[in-house]
DNA sequence: CATGAATGAGCCTTCATTCAT
DNA sequence: TATGAATGAAGGCTCATTCAT
């Protein structure tokens, strides 16, 4: 019975996967407001009332979708952290695991915004909460790890806050990645990849804080190739950044 | 009668920002699915019809909400323009109008975040999307110009592209301004002042460009209590930047 | 002051008309639930209070629309009354005038069905429903009178009843011209000309009572070409009926 | 589960018959512009939500509505066809069938006559639209069929158009069928059952296309008893028509 | 008299959630 | 456990009617 309890237990997981798959699809696609879960409970073809065994509300099934985004991300960003090298290395590592997160979750932040609303929280799930936050807290972690290393080891300077380090990096992504994928803007600042938009935009904040080796200090190119090899293999994308 | 016409004119946009001030309030709190338009009748004391006199659909009101709070922040941007000094100091000037746009419309973005729903944009109309491409248009230019003179002056590297710095300075701003309005970052990264956090991450990118004369080499205390006086004699937060 | 007010008299008269004639066109295109009020304030260039100075309420404007028509084929009708010749002459320029009305007002019975909703009396004012009353009368005492005339000369069986003739008279007219106009129904039944299957349908129902002369004892070209002539000299589409 | 399943469906068919049905009631009484889904609700006791189970639009269900007492009409008009005799007894037996539907429906043509608009039939649904012209395609063919044969068998002329004979037939039993339920006429032409009113019209106008045997050269009692009897056993109204 | 801004009741439609089977 | 029919509250929008100017 053990046995079969854990079958069921399996495809029960296989089958929220498969939920918030499709429903992380569909709210790229028709955003939070027009996300409907009859079409939902037809892409995965289960029932309506089987959505309601898995997730208690709408609201909880989105931040699930959030929430298993975000744990991507800190996978990727953990993977980023055991990369061998100077901490200007491994926070370079980390740059790229965004890169690699914005190309697999193109949309992510769309889905994220929507988190923003103060009655969106109040219907969620006590649970899902709790993961969104813990996952939020090991990509937390992984950036300040590094950035503590590089203060500890002089490559940052020994007066600058740990903590505002994060923040500015935080910063820039976000805002690089809205920036860069506003049609709008796209068009105004002539932006033809996205990507290196971003990168580039790290590079300076990077540069901004004096974390050593500098980037006119040093040669990145085989950084680059190491990181790929090592930490993201499987990314086609990092071909020529 | 022209003067009476006058009278009703004024009236009429009067109740117009009357409208789009309480729209804006309920938007924040509220978030774009969850406005009513119900709601706003009861807020601004008129009746629902009333607010379909001067607003074709809701997504017209959003859009006005929108572009309200856009037309300000070009405003500010235009004022610093006019800032006399070095570029940088006038640069930083338009650092600080974000700063007192961000005081003034604390959660702007989350209603700029509802805009980029493409059927948003179907709905609205075409008159309320010319005016809100209008005031993108002024705001860009009023950083745009101060870069392209920077470069011109020598006081950025001759090589940089223009676009790009606008990009970077637009992106650390927007992602300074999430991430430092977040609760829960603001716990991670211990955010006493959002504000200040915003404006070093501005600085950051900055400096990151090479842009004369940098942090370490000038004092702008000088330059912040003359932008405080001839650009924002009005924002009372800039006492002790 | 007395001619003052005459001249205002016809003026509202004048205006009236107006809003008669342009309610009966957005009638016609747009159908009751469809006509709103505001649309046609705007055609007739006065505004929506100016309406309700004329008409209590918008039953009360249809049922206007719908009254005029009725007077103009009451007016048409006695105008064929008048005509001189044998009883089935007569008819026949009754006959002939039915279809000038269906030309000038090709779309009234989608109008006249309006009225049928219980509800929609209740709304409309005593004055317009007796007026409305007025004409429907005008209409039966012209076919009234000619078939009685054709029983008394013998024109038609002694036995018959006016009445009968009447309703069967205006039965065909009605139900022809629905028929007659209904797109499916004309791809069905191959109808080329509307005008042309209503009369062929009235001489049908003529011959039926036996009213002499029948149509194959008789050449009526002659009595067309006075109809036309005497009675309907405006027509120009009964050129060659 | 195929058990369950008709059961389902039967289920599912028993309740859109019950809106169908309450539908058209209302429709009758109140019109389709004032048919409120509210109310109609309130009436099949099921809620509004269910009712948009069954039809996708408002216009779907009046649709519907028009559409099965077309079935209704087109059911009666196949049985009549299925007369034995001559062609003349057939047709009118085809009579028979039009008044039987008009008692059945004796508020159909309100119902047909909403149609028209053409952004009525722009909102229905595509399935909808085409029943619907599945079951007038029927009453045609049926009244055609009978024409063709009496030209073919020489009870008509050979020179008639069958087509011409049948629109005549529908127009007069159309016209006559509003005429003589309209209150203001049943009081000026003294109709006493509009039943009898609509088939003496229906046998001028047969008479009138010379459609043998003439009612004066033949007895229909007989046909009259005989279509009573094998046709129409269970229409009480037949009595004594 | 004429206006047209303001009203607010009313309606169609959607969709998250429940629950009997 | 899985289903999907049923629910009903909610919301955007319209428009006939009124009334202060």
């Amino acid at each position: 019975m053990s046995v079969a309890k854990t079958r069921k237990d399996r495809e029960k997981a296989e089958r929220e996967e498969l939920i918030i798959t499709h429903a992380g699809r569909l709210l790229v696609r028709d955003g939070y407001q027009n996300l409907n879960l009859d079409a939902l409970a037809e892409a995965v073809e289960y029932s309506k009332g089987t959505l309601y065994l898995h997730f208690k509300t709408k609201e909880d099934l989105v931040l699930a979708v959030a929430t298993r985004a975000l744990r991507e991300r800190a996978d990727l960003f953990e993977r980023a952290t055991r990369f061998k090298g100077k901490s200007r290395e491994r926070i370079r590592a980390i740059g790229f695991a965004c890169c690699q997160f914005a190309l697999l979750h193109r949309d992510y932040f769309s889905i994220e915004m929507t988190l923003k609303s103060v009655s969106f929280w109040e219907k969620a799930s006590e649970e899902q909460r709790r993961q969104h936050g813990v996952q939020s807290g090991r990509v937390f972690h992984a950036v300040n790890s590094i950035v503590q290393e590089a203060v500890l080891s002089g490559d940052l300077p020994k007066d600058v806050k740990p903590q505002d380090v994060v923040l500015s990096l935080i910063s820039i992504t976000i805002g690089s990645h809205i920036a860069a994928t506003q049609p709008e803007l796209q068009m105004l600042c002539a932006v033809e990849n996205p990507i290196v938009a971003v990168r580039r935009n790290q590079d300076l904040i990077i540069d901004g804080w004096g974390w050593k080796p500098l980037l006119k200090d040093w040669d990145y190119t085989a950084t680059d190739r190491r990181i790929k090899a090592e930490i993201f293999p499987e990314a086609s994308w990092l071909k020529s950044s």
